[in-house]
Order: C-alpha cells, then sequence, then structure tokens
DNA sequence: TAAGGCGTGATTGGATACATTCACAAGACC
DNA sequence: GGTCTTGTGAATGTATCCAATCACGCCTTA
C-alpha cells in the first residue's frame, strides 16, 4: 500500500510557495483594507502579488476554508459578508467553545504568559476602541495559546477572523469596550489563571461572552441589510 | 466601489465544474474506499477523474478545508489521519455544539421529521455495526436540519466527516451500538422532540456524546500510533 | 560497518493560452 | 411601456508545458 507517510510528522501545512497570498489577502480582509462584501478580481490579485491567477485561486480557496472568502462558481469571490444571523451564531459557538478552550489551556501557561495577560488587561482600560479591539483579540489568543486542544483553538481563531470585519458592530463594541464590567472580567479571569484555577477562568469567559452577545443582540440595526 | 454582490443571493456554492471530484473523493474517503494515511496522487486522481491535475489540486485544497485531507507544500496530500488527541477534542467539542444546535433546530422540525427520526431509532436496534453507523449519522444529522444554524451545522457536519473514516475505533463503538443504553437515549431524545421540548432533548444528547466520548476515552488501545 | 553527502527520478508548483460560463444590457416583440 | 430574448464582453474554469522542490537510493569516506 502507498502509506509512506511524509518525511517525519505532517505538521500542519508550513507552505513556502504562494503562501505570500493567503497571507497578504488574509490581512487586507482583517485589517478591513478589503471591505465585507466587495468583490475580489483574480487577475488583480495576481498583478498584486505579482503571480499568475493559479496560486491566486489556490489562495482564494484556502481563505474559503478559513470562512473569511465566499467564492460561487463560475461568478467569482467576495469577501464573506456574515449576516446578522450567522454574526449571532459565531458568539453562541464562541460562548460554548471558548471556556472549555481556557479550561483546556490553562494548566499549560507558565507565569510569563499570565504576567503578558494582566499588562494587555491593564493596558486596555481606556484604550481607543481600534486599540482595544487589537489588544481583546491578543488577550484572549493568547490564553488559549497552551497548545492543549489544536482543534478548538483554530475553530476559535476563524470565528474571531470571520467577525472581526465587521466594523458594523463598532457602535455596539464601542460600548463594551468601556463598560467596567469588560475589565473586572479581565481582571477576574487573570486572577483565576494566577491562581491555577481553570474552571472559574473557563466560568468567567462564559459569563464575558455571553454578556457581549447579548449586548449585539440588543442593536440588531448596526447590520444593515443591504 | 466595486461592490457588485453575486445575482440574488450568494448562496452556498453549488459548483457545476470540478465539484465532481470533491464528492467523489470525499465519498471514497468517508466510505473508506480511502484509508487515512494513505498518500493522494494528483495524477492518479486526474485520471480516474477524466480530468487534468489543475481541478485535482483545487478538489484538495477544498477538502482540506473540511478536514479530509492534509496537503504538505511540495510534498504531496495524505488522507487525514487523526491523532488520539484530535478524536478526543472532536468528541468534546461535539458535545458542546451538537446539543446548542439541536435546541436551536428543534423547533423547527415538523412530524414528518420526527416519525423519520423514530423509524431510524428502532431501525437501529439490532443493526450490525455498519448499519448502525450510517442510521446514526444519518438520526443526528437528520434532527439537526432545522436550518436554524447552518455555521453550527457545517461544524458539526465536518466533525462527523473527520471521525467516520477512524475504524479503529469500531472496536469501542461496536459496544456503544450494542448497548442499551443508546437506543434508550435515542428514544428520550425523539420523545423530547415530539413534546417540542428542545432544553430536554438537548440534554439528553449532551448525556449521549459524554458517554461515548468516556467510553472511548477508556479505551485509547484502539488507536495505533504508527 | 556506519554515517554523511550527492545525484537521479518522480511529484508538485507555476505560467501561458484557450474554452466555457455567466452577468449585463441593448433590442425586439407583445 | 413592460417583458422576454439574445448578443456581447468580461471573468472564471481547464488543459498543456515547463521549472522548482523533495524523497530515496547509491556512493564515498572515516
Amino acid at each position: 500500500m502507498t502509506t509512506t507517510q511524509p518525511a517525519d510528522a505532517p505538521t500542519t501545512d508550513t507552505g513556502p510557495a504562494s503562501d505570500r497570498i493567503v497571507d497578504g489577502l488574509r490581512r487586507q480582509i482583517l485589517t478591513g483594507a478589503r471591505a465585507p462584501g466587495t468583490r475580489i478580481l483574480q487577475e488583480d490579485l495576481a498583478r498584486e502579488f505579482n503571480a499568475s491567477r493559479l496560486p491566486v485561486r489556490d489562495a482564494l480557496r484556502r481563505l474559503e476554508g478559513e470562512g473569511l472568502v465566499r467564492l460561487v462558481a463560475n461568478t467569482g469571490a467576495w469577501v464573506e459578508s456574515l449576516s446578522v444571523h450567522e454574526c449571532t451564531e459565531a458568539y453562541l459557538i464562541r460562548e460554548r467553545l471558548e471556556p472549555l478552550l481556557l479550561s483546556l489551556s490553562a494548566p499549560h501557561l507558565d507565569d510569563a504568559v499570565v504576567d503578558r495577560l494582566a499588562d494587555l488587561a491593564t493596558r486596555m482600560q481606556g484604550a481607543d476602541l481600534e486599540t482595544f479591539l487589537r489588544l481583546d483579540r491578543e488577550f484572549h489568543l493568547l490564553s488559549y495559546s497552551g497548545g492543549a486542544a489544536p482543534s478548538i483553538e483554530e475553530i476559535v481563531r476563524r470565528l474571531w477572523n470571520s467577525t472581526q470585519p465587521y466594523r458594523r458592530a463598532y457602535a455596539v463594541l464601542v460600548g463594551v469596550a468601556d463598560s467596567p464590567a469588560t475589565h473586572a472580567e479581565h481582571t477576574l479571569l487573570v486572577e483565576a489563571l494566577r491562581r491555577r484555577d481553570p474552571q472559574d477562568a473557563a466560568h468567567v469567559l462564559e459569563l464575558h461572552i455571553r454578556r457581549t452577545r447579548v449586548e449585539l443582540a440588543r442593536h440588531p440595526d448596526v447590520f444593515d441589510t443591504d
């Protein structure tokens, strides 16, 4: 049987070829340089990255898998544009998976990471919205970096990526960023991690995400229906 | 701005082109015709489906996104082979997401679907392992077909697909298939759906999945470490 | 004899050129 | 005047060919 396994361990991918395009386009989408709903032309991308349309297609397929691009056969590619419902779903999933992920990751976080988390939590307070969102993302994803559950971590990362470009939600999130509850929860979370209490940390996180989800659900008007 | 949305609703994909390869290869992996860990040669696939290597590459990229294929740059493609840990993770995720998905789907299931579920639950009893696994999959995925949470449904479907090819777990699952508890839980689930009690159905389902997960965790030896 | 380097072959990655499909719009018919 | 039809154009899908890369086996050497 042709079961020759790759060299040693077939770790993720680490493609040295057209990954330049994947990374670049992902960055453009996450930073908002390409807004949700805008069309992506293969030829434009090819020119932009000095490549042919072939690696571009590979890149689009991969980003489709990540939920950042929507491909329609024989028609074209668009930057993924979540509906209100899909955004709600994302938060429902996060509410279930992230506490689990944190409880699995927590035992593997050393003191240096916890210190870094504490620092991030402090710097978030009083920051402007853009800074808050950047630090908040770094804070939570760092807390999941224990490496105990890579599959869950990947799903969670995709959910963060999917919802991040939706600047329309900023009108609501600015309230979340200013809320004392948000920063209190971050503090509680760090302290639970310092106490090596994964269950408590997970519980705080569940409340944290639920509160944000409910806040978003209260203002469905921030989403246009175009 | 070039924001021209696709025709009407950019529903999923419905690609009329090389999707033949995606469907065919997915089927081969799910049915076990291609075992986990075996290599996939682009040229072989191209010959098999009477196409060039180019649509084959697209297909592999897409199935990589579905978690059924592992691509290593400049090296090749393999049928995804889950580790013990990844399999455990999959069940942990299912334990959290499927009850949620069921509680959202349940209100949208009409009587005909519930009848079909009851029929499937009955036919599962005393069936051989292959039949049980097929009916069990159909049973659970049908119970999620309310269409209330397509994003969650897609994640769950991928998890089912990822774990399905792992015939090594069959030694354990045969015990699950024979267990009276399994069929009792299926019955309870159908009755909860008939009563229109999504919360109860979700609760039963959570116990159902947890029991299977624990059973698998008790026999880590069914997984080789090659 | 065992370990390291090198060459060969096979396989994947990419570029160009052509075929196919779809969207949009202008025109004809009712 | 509205609706259906049809034609044009642009963008995607595919095939073939060439280049780059990696795995495997052989040879050399300590």
